[in-house]
Parts: structure tokens; C-alpha cells; sequence
DNA sequence: CTGTTAGCGCGTTCAT
DNA sequence: ATGAACGCGCTAACAG
């Protein structure tokens, strides 16, 4: 800055206010600046404004993302949430000491970040207790039980799952297998897998049908678990998936000679990014998951910018996308 | 740190050799020091160090991913490359400022990051030019023609694929098609898809088999491409399919009523974590994305401590897996 | 082995 | 509308 203030002629002082516009500059000292700045390729010095202004402009994220799980939904909410940092001219740092409470916080003690983003939020979350009770700003993607003044973005799961089965049940089908996400986490307390039961058995309940719902883990292990399902439940004729749950019962499916659509019926609800590289083409409850990403990063950034303002809380509903051009209705399975 | 350096009784230079260890410091200080610290929940100034020490500790990576592609093997990579930067406690900068070789040593300039990690990297790359040229530390996830001084990771494309068609050559197939990936950059030089070809020509060459290359855009476009080339090639039994392009492909053959592997062969290069998720199960040669991911973040942070050594250049390879328990040997299409 | 002190680059108050 | 000067939290050179 010095030298920029040198070779225009000016004193520091007056090349900070010109770039910060706290104070009237002239247009022509602006000028004179502006053109020094080009002429030298300055560019200011990140770490010494965080260090006097007490703001970074990064956000951290917690990325719970490992060597064996692949959560697709989550590295599309991670692109989702870069575009939107980048955009906002912000920075994006990634970390992935993703269930610590006291990791938590580091980003935020070190003054790297002014805010954080959690993800694969718990019910009850020890992070988010953590965060309140310091005062620190954050978003969630995901949401507690109870989110008083908690900034967040959610996907509607009970939603999905509910008309999921409305159309299942549209097209015939009469007993109906819920594929839900096994949590990576502890206990049972995990949102999406919560909400998808409570809207699976509200939705079983209205229309008087059969069901069951089957807890999914990785791949491998699921899928003889789903087999087994299959072979003992003949008139279960359709399933709806969460996540990747689809895979092990394509497999299942594969395995037993079904085919799909033909003698059995699929939902899944899922990223569309992912549903445009699964074969056969399945029927989806599309999830936004780029646009979930974008808006728990813009939600936290005015939060930056405006901390007196009430927290935006964001709960986004699933369409419905038939991908097949066969549609057979329900029957017997062969 | 003067609160920790009047809580224990020293001068503040002895608080900051303490934690350094640039300078000794008896044992019996250190505890005190050590003590206060740990009483006051002190955490040390990032944006303060960087300021002083010129270092941000922070490395930043250019994130190709966008709303609409999903090329599964980059968002590994990242989840690799944060695993170990966090491990040697480095912070992590995402930006999706991808291809622009000005906005590529941005991170640098401001004093965010120390090094730069670039991925979808061409033969003949501007930013690696502009990086190199004003003496930069990177590291690349793939690699140039020219890679004097650069240090890289990059998957063996070429080995990939003549593996491929030797084991199909092994199994009877002598007519073969490659579904190689349409750059999503402009013009042709995008290493893997060039390396690819080469490894199919000289395997085809040295077989004395017939081939063809197939070129494949998003799912929607290169569906229906490769429905015509099925139909019109019937002597073409098995392909060699790379990222994604397996699922236009086998779109295609649940459309055309030809199974996998009983009808026609898949070789598929991919990383293991999407295997998992591919129905039906397809024979593989795995890319080993999440180590490639964790390599490339490695080699830019040894490359950091150490300027003076010489650049790591890694080439891995891939290994075949077989996933079906069924290998029918090659014949005439139904 | 320990203490004193001068900046790192920037934002901002105070004086002009 | 402009300039001079101080300090953010930390490192390291200098002095003991």
C-alpha cells in the first residue's frame, strides 16, 4: 500500500479509504489510485486486514467425508456451498474434524473464519449446543429438534417419503419397503433417517397400507440383507430408497431376476446428478442438493453481515420425476 | 499471549519461544506457560502469525465442479486432499475460480495460502505456465506434456486401458469399443482422454484387434450415441468405459434387452467407492482416487518445508477387480 | 536461559 | 478532503 500511495501521490490513509469507501474520496485521487493499483498488481494483504479488522471473510465447513463412505448428496452440497462462497467473495475453508464440538470451534478462535456450516446436523448436536452457547455464527445444513434462532437449510424428508408413497400407491402398490440411510453417526437421533419413518408410517397410515422399513448401511453388507427381504416378502412390489440405498437393491433386485420397472417398482430420493447415472432409470423425488449447499452458505454469510436479523430457516421440497417411459402398474411379482 | 505471559510470569517473547521452540526454554517455565495456557483456553492468532511469518499454513485447491457435472472421482480427491491437510494441519482453501490462470494465484497473492492444488490439468496449461513462471509452489492432480520441475500425482491412464483390453482380449472379445470422456475444457488436450486413446491403440495394435473410440458428453447427449453405435455395431461385444460414461452405456443395453456381462462386457475405470454403487456389478480397474487426492495435498506440503528438494512426480496404478461372479466368455451378440 | 523492542500490512482516530 | 500516527497479535533480532 505504500507504494501505491507513493506513486499516486497520496498518503496510506487515503488509499484504504479509497478502497474501503468509509470516507469521500475524490474522484480524481480515486482515480490516480485506481490506476497506481493496476499498474503495480496490488493486492491487499489478507491475513493483516483479518488481523486488524477481527474478520477473515472465510466460513469453515465440516466435510464428513472419508475413504469408504461416498454420500454423494454431501460433495454436491460442498459444490453448492463453494460457488456460493466464491460468489460472495468470501473463502471456503475445508476441514474434516467434522464431530468434535471443540474442533468446532477452532476455525472460529483462530479468527481463520467468521462463521461455520455443519452438516449431518443430529437431532440433539453437541455442535450446535456448543456454538450457541459461545455465540458464534453458523448455518446448518440439516436441522435439530429444536432450532430457536438457529440459521438453517433442510431438505423436507417426511415430505419426500409422503409422496413417494402417494404415488406408489397411485400406481397400485399396496406394501412398500422403506430403504432408509443407516447413520454413520450414533444413535438414532440422525434428522433425515427420523423424519423419512415419521412420514413413511403418517403416509402407510392414511392410505391403510403394508410396509416396513429396512435400515441400510454400506453397500456390500446391505445387499443380503435386502436380498433376504425380497425373498421373504413376495408382496412387497415396490421400495422407496434414500440416498444410496438404491444400490444394494438394484443389486438385490439384479440378482433375483426382477426387473425394474417391470415387476418392481422404485423411488428414490436423490441429488438429480446422481439419478442421471443410475440404470435403469428410476422414478426420483429430486433432492436440491447444489442448491441446499449454495443457500447454507448464503444464509451464513448475511448472518455475517447482519447478526441482528432473525436466523432464515429454509425447508425445501422434493419434485417427483418419472425417468422411465414405462410406467406398468402394480401386479404380483413373477 | 500478555495475558498468558503475566499469568505465568514471563515476557511475552517467552510465551511465543515456548510454543515455537525456535529458542530453549527451561523445563520448569514451560510447565507454567504450558499451565496458563491451558487455564486462559489460549489459541494462537492465525491471521496474526500469518502477517509476521509471511506463512498462512493454508494450502487452496481449484475445485472444478459445477451444478451440473458430476464427475464423482474429483469430489474423492477432495475428500483425500482434506484428510491429509488437515492430518498435517494445514487449512484448506476451496475456490471454484477454476480455469483462469489470474484467479489461480489469487490465493497466493493475498496471503491466503502457500501453495496451490490444481486438478483437470491439460497437456499444455496456462496456469501451470503462470505458476511455475512466477516460482510458485503447486502440486498437480494429473500432469502436463512437459512436467520439468513439477511436482504431480496422476492416475496411469494409458496402463489402465491396455490392462482393460487385454483382459478382454483374454476373455475373446476381439471387437472393442472406448467410451472416453469429452473433456469438459476446450480442445483435445486433456491428459487422461489422450493418454486413454494411446493405451487403447497400442493394445489394439499389439492384439491386432478391431476398436473404436467413442466419445461421451453428459448422460442425456451420449445416450442416444451410444444407442446407435450398439445398434449398428453388432461385432463390438464388450467396452472399456471411463468415469461415467458407464452409465449412457448401459442406459443403452437395458434399453437394447442386452445384459451385463452375459450379452456384452464392461471394463470400467473408475474409483472403488462408485463401483460399489454401479448396478450391475462391473469388472473394474480401480482408481485409487481418495490416495491420489491424499498424495497430491502431500507432495505440495512436503514441497513447502522444503523448497530445495526435488519435485515428487507419482504415477499409480490401477489394479483389475472382477465384482461378478459370472465371466461368460465372449460371443456373438443376441 | 530470559526480557525489550521493532516491525509485518492494514484500518482508523485525530489533527489539519 | 487529506495526512500522521497508533495498534491489531505475533515473531525474531538484539541485549543482557
Amino acid at each position: 500500500m505504500v507504494d501505491i500511495a507513493k506513486r499516486s501521490g497520496v498518503a496510506l490513509s487515503t488509499v484504504s479509504y479509497a478502497l474501503s469507501g468509509k470516507r469521500p474520496v475524490s474522484a480524481e485521487t480515486r482515480e490516480r489510485i485506481q490506476q497506481a493499483i493496476q499498474e503495480l498488481d496490488y493486492q491487499p494483504h489478507a491475513p493483516a486486514r483479518a488481523l486488524k479488522s477481527r474478520t477473515s471473510r472465510a466460513i469453515g465447513l465440516f466435510f464428513p467425508a472419508t475413504r469408504d463412505t461416498l454420500e454423494i448428496e454431501t460433495h454436491i452440497f460442498l459444490a453448492g456451498i463453494a460457488e456460493a462462497t466464491s460468489e460472495l467473495d468470501y473463502s471456503l475453508l475445508v476441514s474434516t474434524a467434522t464431530h468434535d464440538p471443540a474442533g468446532i470451534v477452532r476455525p472460529l478462535e483462530t479468527g481463520r473464519a467468521d462463521g461455520v456450516i455443519l452438516m449431518e446436523v443430529r437431532l440433539a448436536d453437541d455442535r450446535v449446543e456448543r456454538l450457541r452457547a459461545e455465540g458464534r455464527p453458523f448455518s446448518l445444513i440439516g436441522r435439530c429438534s429444536n432450532n430457536e434462532g438457529v440459521a438453517y437449510v433442510d431438505f423436507d424428508f417426511e415430505d419426500a417419503v409422503k409422496t413417494a408413497v402417494h404415488h406408489l400407491y397411485d400406481l397400485g402398490h399396496r406394501h412398500i419397503a422403506l430403504l432408509n440411510r443407516a447413520p454413520l453417526l450414533a444413535g438414532a437421533d440422525y434428522g433425515p433417517t427420523v423424519r423419512s419413518l415419521a412420514g413413511f408410517e403418517a403416509a402407510l397410515d392414511e392410505l391403510s397400507l403394508h410396509g416396513q422399513q429396512l435400515v441400510c448401511g454400506a453397500s456390500g453388507e446391505s445387499y443380503i440383507e435386502v436380498l433376504r427381504f425380497l425373498e421373504r416378502t413376495p408382496e412387497c412390489t415396490a421400495a422407496i430408497t434414500l440416498s444410496v440405498t438404491h444400490a444394494p437393491l438394484l443389486t438385490a433386485l439384479n440378482d433375483l431376476g426382477l426387473r425394474v420397472p417391470e415387476d418392481f417398482t422404485i423411488v428414490a430420493i436423490i441429488a438429480s446428478q446422481v439419478a442421471d447415472l443410475v440404470t435403469p432409470p428410476l422414478t426420483t423425488i429430486e433432492m436440491p442438493a447444489f442448491e441446499l449447499g449454495r443457500l447454507g452458505a448464503e444464509i451464513l454469510i448475511r448472518k455475517l453481515a447482519a447478526d441482528d436479523l432473525p436466523p432464515s430457516q429454509v425447508v425445501l421440497r422434493g419434485t417427483l420425476q418419472v425417468r422411465s417411459s414405462r410406467h406398468p402398474p402394480a401386479r404380483r411379482r413373477p
